[in-house]
DNA sequence: AACTGTTACAACCGCGCGGGA
DNA sequence: TTCCCGCGCGGTTGTAACAGT
């Protein structure tokens, strides 16, 4: 049942890496590159699972890794992009060179989330800490919200994604991904369910901005309606918006529909695509 | 010195996605 | 269109190192 094993698990090393499979790796990977990293144990005489060597090798045996303690720019900015992707490690370490995913997400979970807890934040939300009462209200307002869509409620920046497969696990962050749990975390997520095509005749956007959403693009008119969130302004794709494009390409457009992103933010009033 | 509790982080696991056959 | 494979991601676990008693 379910998918076959990544590898033959009678004959592979697990636990720590010794120093003779880690030089292994690097002359392996300094010779022909990296990828097809299901045969490169084979081929580089290691007694590995690829997934293995491919994790060794993003999270500690690349040579541009910066290590060292986080700065407290660092810090800032990792809770600033949190506040914006959520738990999207490889987004925000994206932003952070030298820094990988698996890094920042140890990091947060023991380093920031005391942070924030100290500062008085929750560090799912980034909002006060509340009291119980303040929380029964927030569910209370929450469900009112919920039972009345049509209501308009003040979009968080967090990850929206606003495909036909909005789950409820994708909204708010895998954090085990029940409807109550989205409304713990996103209290006032504020989506105006109200049907209604994006806005299209909003200020006029710059090329790159209708290079994302071509003029002739089809009408979304199929998506059902409780899971489109829309905006009064044009949205644009997170990762555009934050510079992931100079990187590399931008993957967050579904492939169901290329003019869906994964991740929105809404250009503020005035704020035009550079 | 010995034991216990805590912290930090490397590594593993399972799942979803995209591409190719 | 469907299925399979490989990759990448996020959550979780295991354990070494450290601190406190």
């Amino acid at each position: 049942m379910g998918r076959s094993p990544c590898c033959e698990k009678a004959h592979t090393n697990k636990g720590a890496w010794t120093k003779e499979e880690d030089q292994r790796l690097i002359a392996y990977i300094k010779a022909h590159g990296e990828g097809c990293w299901r045969s490169l144990p084979k081929a580089a005489g290691l007694l590995r699972c690829g997934k293995s060597c491919r994790l060794r090798w993003m999270n500690y045996l690349r040579p541009d890794l910066k290590r060292g303690n986080f700065t407290d720019e660092e810090d800032e900015l990792i809770i600033k992009l949190h506040g914006l992707l959520g738990n999207k490690w490889s987004l925000i370490a994206g932003q952070l060179p030298g820094r990988t995913d698996n890094e920042i997400k140890n990091y947060w979970n023991t380093h920031i989330k005391r942070k924030l807890i100290s500062r008085g934040l929750d560090p799912q939300t980034h909002r006060p800490l509340s009291t119980a009462a303040a929380a029964a209200t927030a569910t209370a307002a929450t469900a009112i919200a919920v039972a009345t869509p049509s209501l308009h409620r003040e979009v968080t920046p967090m990850e929206l994604k606003p495909s036909t497969d909005l789950s409820t696990e994708d909204c708010c962050q895998h954090s085990g991904g029940t409807a109550n749990l989205d409304e713990d975390r996103c209290p006032d997520l504020n989506l105006d369910l109200s049907i209604s095509l994006p806005n299209c005749s909003s200020p006029k956007t710059s090329a790159s901005s209708e290079s994302l959403t071509p003029p002739n693009a089809p009408q979304e008119v199929t998506t059902p309606i409780s899971l489109i969130p829309t905006y009064s302004t044009t949205p644009i794709c997170l990762c555009y918006h934050l510079g992931f494009q100079s990187k590399k390409p931008c993957n967050c457009q579904t492939s169901k529909n290329p003019h869906v992103f994964r991740y929105y933010r809404p250009l503020e009033e005035g704020q035009y695509i550079e």
